[in-house]
RNA sequence: GGCGCUAUCGUCUAGGGGUUAGGACGUGAGAUUCUCAAUCUUAAAACACGGGUUCGAUUCCCGUUAGCGCUACCA
């Protein structure tokens, strides 16, 4: 045995960190996929945190929409959720750890007149950064003045001159001059904490060992590099990941169209199918080849796991694109057994208020028989419902392009036939129509086609003798003879 | 504007000092003729630009350009 055994202590913790003043979005969604993946592929402990503390634009049913997506994706965490909020202690605590410190003060100007030398700074073409002047306040004065009531909020005081640097694991050396870092708020007036110093805080307290978060974060990091070194804790390893952008090249928002994940859930997209195409956005494997020696690109869940790798973290931006998710939607229908996919699609028909009026067996043989056609799970529901129940629509494209000339009146006639028919096969059932054909004079295409239509509805669906097989001698008769006559 | 980051087919990407620059999605064409958004075959499609370094750069370095991010008492 190694005497140098991989102790506890040592094992990666990483959390993901959402703010609950929205649904979890793509973005995020993808974020908490790599921390977990992180998570599991090392064996380490995935946290899951709320940061609330922006309590004007959080709520709770946010919260639960979070959650909800968490649970769709499979995410599960190993702490929490803990939530900001219930926390301000230990932010008000670490805040004064700093200023004990001298690394932080006390800060009397207020958001107006701040917002105001903003202003006048940008017009008059300067940096609009915090010019440092509670700084110079002395110690005496500013204590009267808490003493006295007066508001203040806490800044940090960044080092006039040097650099701050960061080695990230995905970008490598990232370096800032302390010149760029302004003075910025640690704690708010009133005191709650802003996100610099609480992530800085929890991050420390739950001993995180590795920051796996979006790249918009980079430019932040160096006022967090800051405090841990005011603090005197170890750094974690950052890993930023670039962002996700529309097809406009433009960070994803609610202008592409669904950004929550729960959009996807509703579009009938597969969770699989969308952990596996998240996956590969900003991240690779690396050339993985398939047994023809084609890259690879379906992974299940524990491929992913075993494969995941903070090196295989690309550094440029991803272009979330749909027709590449549907993709991977109808890979993964197809390829799911019949059992895992019916729990699915009886979600779907529960929405749609749909009855299937068939029997277990019946059900189980339309699903394998619709799977390749399937884009994704609504569809059972929709245009596969005539396979399920008895009442349906005929497409009226569907209808015009096969439903024509004598083609339903021999329909009808057809019909009985297979009523008659003392053998339902599907060989019989073929043997049957293209004697039949043969015997009006007519191509058996136009029959099978127009048949087709009748029985289904529709024009995209499968054999049409194995669709007979799954509705039924009786369906198939009865369907024939109730196929609408055409008008003139 | 300032600061930071990035740059291989339309998109996701593999690759990496010498390659016919590979795959996937999408797109085009053909096949099947029992339809189809299914299947099979096939085609078109990329190293942003300019300088270096080098015998040799798509690959390494610098610059340009473009894109993105940050620039709050939001997170």
């Amino acid at each position: 045995m190694p005497q140098d055994t991989v102790s506890s202590a040592k094992l990666p913790r990483v959390r993901f960190a959402p703010s609950p003043t929205g649904y979890l979005h793509v973005g995020g969604a993808r974020t908490a996929l790599f921390n977990w993946l992180f998570a599991r592929h090392t064996g380490g402990t995935f946290i899951l945190r709320i940061e609330d503390t922006d309590f004007e634009r959080s709520s709770e049913e946010m919260v639960g929409g979070i959650l909800e997506g968490m649970s769709w994706l499979g995410l599960d965490w190993d702490e929490g959720p803990f939530y900001q909020s219930k926390r301000l202690d230990l932010y008000k605590e670490t805040a004064a750890k700093i200023v004990a410190g001298g690394h932080a003060y006390p800060c009397f100007c207020t958001k107006e007149e701040l917002e105001q030398r903003r202003k006048e700074a940008t017009a008059a073409g300067r940096p609009p950064m915090y010019d440092r002047r509670c700084r110079r306040i002395p110690k005496e004065e500013a204590d009267a003045r808490i003493a006295a009531g007066q508001p203040a909020a806490i800044r940090f005081a960044v080092p006039e001159g040097g650099s701050t640097s960061f080695n990230d694991a995905v970008f490598g050396k990232v370096e800032f001059s302390n010149a760029e870092i302004e003075d910025f708020v640690l704690l708010r007036s009133d005191g709650i904490p802003t996100y610099h110093l609480s992530v800085v805080a929890d991050d420390i307290d739950m001993r995180l060992t590795h920051i796996i978060r979006g790249a918009d974060h980079i430019s932040n990091t160096p006022k967090q590099v800051l405090q841990y070194r005011a603090l005197g804790a170890e750094l974690p390893i950052f890993a930023h990941v670039p962002l996700i952008l529309g097809p406009d090249k433009t960070r994803l928002s609610k202008r592409h169209g669904a950004t929550s994940v729960i959009a996807y859930k509703q579009m009938g997209i597969v969770p699989e199918a969308f952990r596996n195409f998240l996956s590969l956005l900003g991240w690779t494997p690396g050339g993985i080849k398939d047994e023809n020696g084609k890259d690879r690109e379906i992974f299940s869940s524990e491929e992913l796991i075993k494969l995941f790798t903070l090196e295989g973290i690309s550094k440029s931006n991803a272009v979330f694109d749909n027709d590449k998710l549907a993709w991977f939607n109808t890979e993964y229908i197809r390829a799911y057994p019949v059992q895992a996919l019916l729990p699915l699609i009886e979600e779907e028909w529960k929405l749609a208020g749909f009855t299937a009026t068939r029997s277990k067996d019946e059900i189980a043989h339309a699903i394998e028989l619709l799977k390749p056609r399937a884009r994704n799970l609504k569809d059972f529901a929709t245009a596969f419902r005539s396979y399920f129940a008895d009442e349906y629509e005929i497409d009226p494209a569907a209808a015009a392009k096969f439903l024509t000339g004598n083609v339903p009146t021999l329909l009808v006639e057809l019909g009985d036939r297979y009523a008659a028919a003392a053998e339902f096969t599907e060989a019989s059932t073929e043997t049957l129509l293209r004697g039949f054909a043969e015997e009006k004079g007519l191509k058996a295409g136009a029959l099978i086609n127009g048949s087709r239509v009748a029985l289904t509805g529709q024009t995209v669906a499968p054999s049409l003798f194995a669709v007979m097989m799954a509705l039924g001698q009786k369906r198939v008769a009865e369907r024939l003879k109730k196929v609408p006559q055409p008008i003139a």
